[in-house]
DNA sequence: TATTTTATACATGTATACAAAATACACCAC
DNA sequence: GTGGTGTATTTTGTATACATGTATAAAATA
């Protein structure tokens, strides 16, 4: 029973695709695996329709594949793919920490720069999973600053492709060290709006981030 | 009867997506205006649920937005919609520029320059819908080239929902001689294979863009 | 025994029917 | 005349039934 007030009329198609996207990002759905329409419609208790065209929308998405006849399967990424995914990030939130330097307020900046100091914490603690949810907020909310819809509704597409493959390698102690480097270059910029240097600096983080996953795909 | 010998088994899905999307595209379906379900798959003689699947698609396409229980309407762009399109548009396609000097094989050049040289001759004609369909081309060729499939479909799906945007936008003459100025420009920087020269071309190009089109949304 | 064919089961694609929500409209009170 | 309430109609959301296509396994032939 929900004990809130606010009036949670979210239509099944979203909460289906909400379900199904985390189900593929958690790995529980695994990449190149079959999606078992019968099987998962009985588990989240909905029918065919809203759950087809969930699947459309993933599809979309990039996350799901639509066989015609012959079923939908988890998209699996190759090597390639994902450099190619962080090729563009990269540049994505170059454009991202220019435009922010350009157009953010004080405040905005005061904010993130809070959270990145909350981020080292958890550093310091090794803390991974707290750590690993405040970075995906900390590039989404730099994104924001950017003041520009559709920048951020990229990045946000592409982070959620590579959020798995993110977090299974950011797993080696030394390469964690070198993701935190790259931060506090970032946020150092920031405070100083040196557009062009934290436009850099991002760029960097995503090369750096490769060679942290190539391995692990 | 299809006089064609060639099978043309693509799902009822791809088509009714790709014939909605062409009639937004086209304007037959105005922006804000609502889709009237009953009427549409009546006059596409098809059923409800490949039809909804359909929109699913476009609106994770971005043009169309589901209103949960109130029906779909056409995405319409405001023009600061239509600037950050550009902007990100602009960023992604220097990016492609730099790529494709690096990567693109001398014949792949040598190609898009005679697609070049053939709107060129359009242009003397004045045959504006030819030409336009070449530059259309010419872009999404370009990217090609960059060979990063992410940023091909990125590119794609920016340009679709631009598509109307800028074909209204392109009318008036001394518009005309500025984009093909910029062509010329990045032609003979792709021939260099001068990567940055090339990419401040492209992001120039898609500048001017926005200044040729913003009074026209 | 290997290979091809065919039958059958099962999963997917599409259509339709039913339920729920929103909108339009008429009627009444103020 | 204006505002509000209740009902009818339209439209959308969801479930289910039916049709079609694909894969698997059994049987027949080489």
């Amino acid at each position: 029973m929900n004990s809130s007030i606010a009036i949670t009329n979210r239509s099944l198609h979203d909460q289906v695709v909400s379900r199904v996207r985390d189900l593929i990002i958690e790995g529980v759905l695994e990449p190149g695996s079959r999606i078992d329409e019968a099987r998962l419609i009985d588990e989240l208790g909905v029918s065919r329709t809203p759950f087809r065209e969930a699947l459309r929308t993933l599809a979309a998405e990039g996350l799901v594949i639509v066989r015609p006849s012959k079923g939908s399967i988890v998209r699996k990424w190759t090597p390639e793919d994902v450099f190619a995914m962080l090729e563009v990030l990269g540049h994505l939130e170059q454009l991202a920490g220019e435009l922010a330097c350009a157009r953010a307020s004080d405040a905005e900046i005061a904010e993130l720069v809070d959270l990145h100091n909350r981020m080292l914490g958890h550093y310091r603690a090794r803390d991974r999973m707290p750590y690993y949810k405040l970075n995906q907020e900390f590039h989404s909310r730099l994104t924001e600053l950017s003041k520009n819809e559709t920048l951020q509704e990229t990045q946000r597409n592409l982070q959620a492709r590579l959020k798995r493959i993110r977090y299974i390698g950011n797993q080696r102690p030394e390469y964690w060290a070198g993701a935190v480097e790259d931060h506090e270059a970032m946020v150092a910029a920031l405070k100083d709006r040196d557009g062009a240097r934290l436009g850099q600096a991002m760029a960097r983080h995503i090369r750096n981030t490769w060679d942290r996953v190539k391995d692990s795909i």
